[in-house]
DNA sequence: CATTAAATCTTTATGCTGGAAAGATTTGGC
DNA sequence: GCCAAATCTTTCCAGCATAAAGATTTAATG
């Protein structure tokens, strides 16, 4: 039996194809032909799936974002006492960053993404607000948050996302290494500590 | 006259001209061919001055890393009380992202740079030295810092530094604006007071 | 000053990429 | 069974990085 002419789930064979690259080969690799070589397709195929790389790249993106919230959700329980919510949520944070750097990347840093794209955007949002609703993790994320909550939140969050950022780029290592300190992942892990 | 054979600093017209189509056209047009052009010379000319887009990239990123320590010390006065110290500090690393935001996603999310140039590692190294030697800026930096200061340190710079990722991404206006808030710069002033 | 070596820039060529267009094949509606 | 739509392939174009070879200018040496 040859191969057949229709793929049979081409669209999902590709999102596939893209994570096992991203994985594999990191985000450099992530090319449209190759993707499509990957999923064993012509490099045009693609096109009736997904707009360009962008949009490929971007549906991507969006399985990201639902696999980080839910990474994020698994780690906090509602009868956890505020201060252990806020560590294991670092924490999540941290840990997905590291069990899948490129696709954290491709979240944080890609400039080949479609930010208008509504799925996307509703993702991100979701997860975000999986980190703002802390101080009130019973749902009650309908209104909206006054100043000093959503400065508080928004400050909890970069110093998360910078300690994950500057850990990806090696840069804790690098300083570690500068200052003679032989555990990164330990440094790390007490960064958390000054969690705002 | 024509164009004369040679250029006479090609080496720093390839700099001023990779610049100024980041500043322009943003990181993603900084292509060999698009800088030579700019240049005024052959797409294969930068060869001779630079071994490959990365090497120029790195260079260009060298100059990144010296104006940013340049911009961070100006900013810092051994007279000051510390907490002033670190709030100045905190806000020239904004101000420095906010003005020259091609240069720092170069400086800090490019996957085209050459880690292993010891020029470029020199000049990240001096300017990540102003943020560790705030405790001791009286040119104490012989020594390396306790692990509880290294901790310290690199908190408060990831903090910083997540600020200015995900102001720069968008991600702080896209919550302001999610929450009804109208001032995404004063939040984004307001939050480091949170700084550790 | 003349000659030669080195440095600098251009031309040419290869192979990759994204994307558009047109053709081939299969599926599904009628 | 037939036609339209969906799906995939082939072909084509332009831009990119890089390498190799050639042209031109500068600099060094006698």
């Amino acid at each position: 039996m040859a191969k057949p002419y229709h793929h049979g789930d081409l669209r999902a064979g590709l999102l596939d194809a893209a994570e096992t690259l991203l994985d594999t080969e990191g985000i450099a690799a992530l090319s449209l032909r190759a993707i499509a070589r990957a999923a064993g397709v012509s490099h045009a195929a693609p096109k009736h799936h997904f707009r360009d790389l962008t949009g490929l790249l971007t549906a991507l993106t969006t399985i990201g974002f639902e696999r980080f919230r839910a990474a994020l959700l698994a780690e906090v329980h509602p009868e956890m006492p505020p201060a252990s919510r806020l560590r294991a949520l670092g924490s999540a944070y941290l840990g997905f960053a590291r069990a899948h750097p490129g696709l954290f990347q491709l979240m944080f840093r890609s400039e080949r993404l479609d930010w208008t794209s509504p799925d996307l955007r509703q993702a991100a949002s979701a997860a975000f607000a999986v980190l703002s609703d802390i101080d009130a993790p019973s749902g009650a994320s309908a209104g909206p948050i006054p100043r000093e909550g959503l400065v508080r939140a928004l400050a909890r969050w970069s110093f998360v996302h910078g300690v994950a950022t500057l850990w990806l780029d090696g840069r804790v290592a690098a300083m570690a290494a500068k200052h003679q300190q032989p555990d990164p992942g330990g440094i790390v892990h007490d960064m958390l500590a000054w969690l705002p």
